[in-house]
DNA sequence: AAAGCGTGGTT
DNA sequence: TAACCAAGCTT
């Protein structure tokens, strides 16, 4: 019985029990963990759901899909945020159709190699959708792993090399699917960023960041998003004007939902360059079509 | 490898 | 209220 195996059995035990019931943890297919990864990224449960509900009721299986236009699917996101992620996510419906029959592959280098899909959600996806054992760091993961093992507020900005290996020494020999889940949605529900429920945490006790009288985050600063004037912004304008439309704008609508011409322009351009805005002739733009 | 990329709820 | 934060990826 080592200290880790104390550590499992807690953290695995309490997520028997605390486990929040979500649609993508009941339906456990590659496509619904994909479709579920792909929207949580830097976004909330509680803004995914009833877009992931529409959208697998609408798609439910990457041909599907594919069989519909990318402007179909940069719709149906809606104001999730960051819509390149509905582009990926038909890119990569087409590519599973065309090059994996159809079927999510299950291999964690295949799903690295497909568009959007990163580090994580290909852990991701091949543990909770094929309970393949991988160490799985998210921000939920990197955080609890910070305070509970490393004694500090907060990881660092990007995963290093030495948080890698930890997290992988931490993986148990079985259930290590159950583990990842278990300590992401320690994370989320009880180890939280701005205000941790310490008397409500099963391995309060093991804590190096609760012993140590939670010390203040001593990095780097942790730099915020800029919002208000930024091409972010102005590109969120634009979209929304697209997203509401049926079908194709005049460019006077899209003129009228920002000030600054030379802005406006330039964020134009790069939702055309980005793929999520076509231009249509006549001076008109619309979500992207099917391809030539 | 640092910076860009949406949106809205919480503090 | 401004700042922070949310199951990151890409270039």
């Amino acid at each position: 019985m080592t200290a880790h195996d104390d550590l499992h059995r807690r953290l695995l035990d309490w997520f028997a029990v605390e486990a929040r019931d979500l649609p993508w943890r009941r339906d456990t297919s590659g496509w619904s963990v994909l479709v579920s990864e792909v929207m949580l990224q830097q976004t909330p449960v509680s803004r995914v759901l009833p877009v992931y509900e529409a959208w697998m009721r609408r798609w439910p299986t990457p041909a599907a899909l594919a069989a519909d236009s990318p402007g179909d699917a940069v719709r149906a996101w809606g104001r999730l945020g960051y819509p390149r992620r509905a582009l990926r996510l038909h890119q990569a419906a087409v590519a599973i159709t065309e090059r994996h029959g159809g079927e999510v592959p299950d291999e964690h280098a295949a799903l690295l190699a497909l568009p959007g899909v990163g580090e994580y959600t290909a852990a991701a996806v091949a543990s909770f959708a094929f309970g393949q054992r991988h160490a799985v760091m998210d921000t939920n993961v990197r955080r609890v792993f910070a305070r509970v093992v490393e004694g500090q507020a907060f990881p660092a900005p990007s995963v290093t090399a030495a948080e890698r290996a930890m997290a992988t020494s931490l993986l148990p020999e079985h259930d290590a699917h159950r583990w990842a889940a278990a300590t992401m949605e320690l994370g989320a529900v009880v180890c939280s960023a701005r205000s941790p429920r310490c008397d409500a945490c099963p391995v309060a006790d093991l804590c190096r960041w609760r012993a140590a009288g939670y010390p203040e985050h001593d990095g780097p600063p942790r730099r915020g998003q800029a919002w208000h004037g930024t091409d972010r912004q102005v590109r969120g304008r634009l979209m929304a004007v697209l997203r509401e439309s049926e079908g194709p704008v005049p460019k006077a609508a899209l003129d009228a939902a920002w000030e600054d011409a030379q802005q406006r322009e330039r964020c134009l351009d790069s939702l055309v360059a980005d793929g999520l805005v076509d231009p249509v002739g006549d001076g008109a733009y619309a979500l992207p079509g099917h391809g030539p």
